[in-house]
DNA sequence: TGTACATCAGTGAACGCGCGTTCACTGATGTAC
DNA sequence: TGTACATCAGTGAACGCGCGTTCACTGATGTAC
C-alpha cells in the first residue's frame, strides 16, 4: 500500500475542471482498489491538487463515492441497454452484459450495490440514477404474487445478480464468467 | 462512532478463555457495524483486556476476520440443513433460510462472502468451511453444461443468493424479505 | 509437601501511519463602471 | 480601454483521531524433582 503519489505540477493556479478530473481519478482508484481506497487525499495527489481543494466539489468524502456510485449506474445502464439492442434475446444479453460489468469492474459494482454509501437518501442523484438503471427489472416487480409476471422478472435479476457477486467474490473459482452466464441464461 | 466501551474490571490475572470471549466479541461488533467496526482494540476494550492481549490469540486484525467468516459458514450451513430437515419442499426451504440468515445478519453475511478477508487462500479453515457450507450447491455445479442438472443448481444457488444481496443492499425497499424468498422459491 | 524454574498470558507505553477535515490565507478571474 | 473590487478556487499548516502493531516487561500457572 501507500504508493503515495506525488503531486504532478501544473501551469495554472486554477485547475480547470477538477471536479471532472477527481471523478476521474477517483473512479481509477476505486478500479484498483475498491471504495476504501478512495480516499480524498489520494485523490487530490493524483489530481495534483492540495487535499483541501476537494472540498471545493465535495461535501465530503461520502459525496464523492455517492457521485462515483452515480456515475457507475449511468455506465451500468448503458452497458445493458447497449446488450439488449439488437439482441435476438434482449434479456439474456442483458444479463450477461450484467455479469460481464460486475466481473470487469468489481469494485465499481462493490460500491454501486454496497453499503460504502451508508445512506442513499442523502443523495437523491444517486437514488435517481438507481432507478435510471433498475427500471428495467423493478418495473415488472411491483405486485409480487406467485405465478405472476414480475416473480419471473425478480427471479430473474435476483439470478443474474447473484451469479455476479458470487463469482466476483470468489466462490466460484476455476470457471469461466462469461460461460456460467451464458449457461444460466439459456433458454430465457 | 467511537462509543469506546472502557475496558471492563476482571478478577483474574488471566482471563480464562479470551480466543472464545475475542470472537463473541467481535461476532457482536461485526453484527453492529459491519466488519470495519471489527477492531482488535475495540474487541479488546469489550473483552476487558489490553490491546497487545489479542496478539497472543490472532497473528494479526485479519486472521479475527477470517475466524469469525468460518464461524459463519458453519452457522450458516446448520442453519440451512436444519430447514432442509422434515421439509416437503428442502431446496425451497433452504433457499428461505439463506435469505433469512443474510437479512437477519447482514455483517456476518457480508464478510463471509465479500472482500473483508482479501485472500482467503490464507486461511485453509475458511476454505474448509466455504467447502462444507456449499457442498450443496457446487458438488451439482460441476460440468456447467446448459440443461444439465448442474446448471439448474446454479441457478437456484445465483437467484437466492442474489435475492439475499439486492434486499439487504437495500435495493428492494418496502418489500418483505420473506415474502420475496417464498415467491422466488415458489415451484422449485 | 515444598520449591525452583520454564512457560505462558497478560500489561503499559510507545511507534508511525494516513486519514478527514478546518483554518486563515493568497492568487486568479471576471464584472461594473 | 482601464481599473477597482467582489468572488471564487486554490494553498500550506495544522488538528485530532483511532488504528495496527511492537517492545520490554510482569504476574500467574504448572511441572520436575
Amino acid at each position: 500500500m501507500s504508493t503515495a503519489s506525488p503531486r504532478p505540477t501544473r501551469k495554472t493556479y486554477h485547475h480547470g475542471d477538477l471536479r471532472a478530473t477527481l471523478l476521474d481519478v477517483a473512479e481509477r482508484l476505486l478500479d484498483e482498489g475498491g471504495s476504501d481506497a478512495v480516499t480524498l487525499r489520494e485523490a487530490a495527489r493524483r489530481a495534483g491538487v492540495s487535499a483541501p481543494a476537494t472540498y471545493r466539489h465535495f461535501q465530503d468524502r461520502e459525496a464523492l463515492l455517492a457521485a462515483l456510485a452515480v456515475r457507475g449506474f449511468d455506465a451500468f445502464a448503458a452497458a445493458l441497454a447497449e446488450a439488449a439492442t439488437d439482441s435476438r434475446n434482449p434479456l439474456a444479453s442483458m444479463g450477461q452484459a450484467y455479469v460481464r460489468f460486475a466481473v470487469s469492474r468489481p469494485g465499481r459494482f462493490r460500491l454501486m450495490f454496497g453499503t460504502a454509501v451508508a445512506d442513499r437518501e442523502r443523495y437523491p442523484e444517486l437514488q435517481a440514477a438507481v432507478e435510471r438503471a433498475s427500471v428495467g427489472f423493478r418495473g415488472a416487480i411491483d405486485a409480487v404474487d406467485p405465478r405472476g409476471p414480475g416473480v419471473a422478472m425478480l427471479r430473474a435479476w435476483s439470478m443474474i445478480h447473484g451469479l455476479s457477486q458470487l463469482v466476483i467474490d470468489g466462490m466460484l473459482p476455476g470457471y469461466d464468467a462469461e460461460l456460467l452466464a451464458r449457461a444460466v441464461t439459456s433458454g430465457e
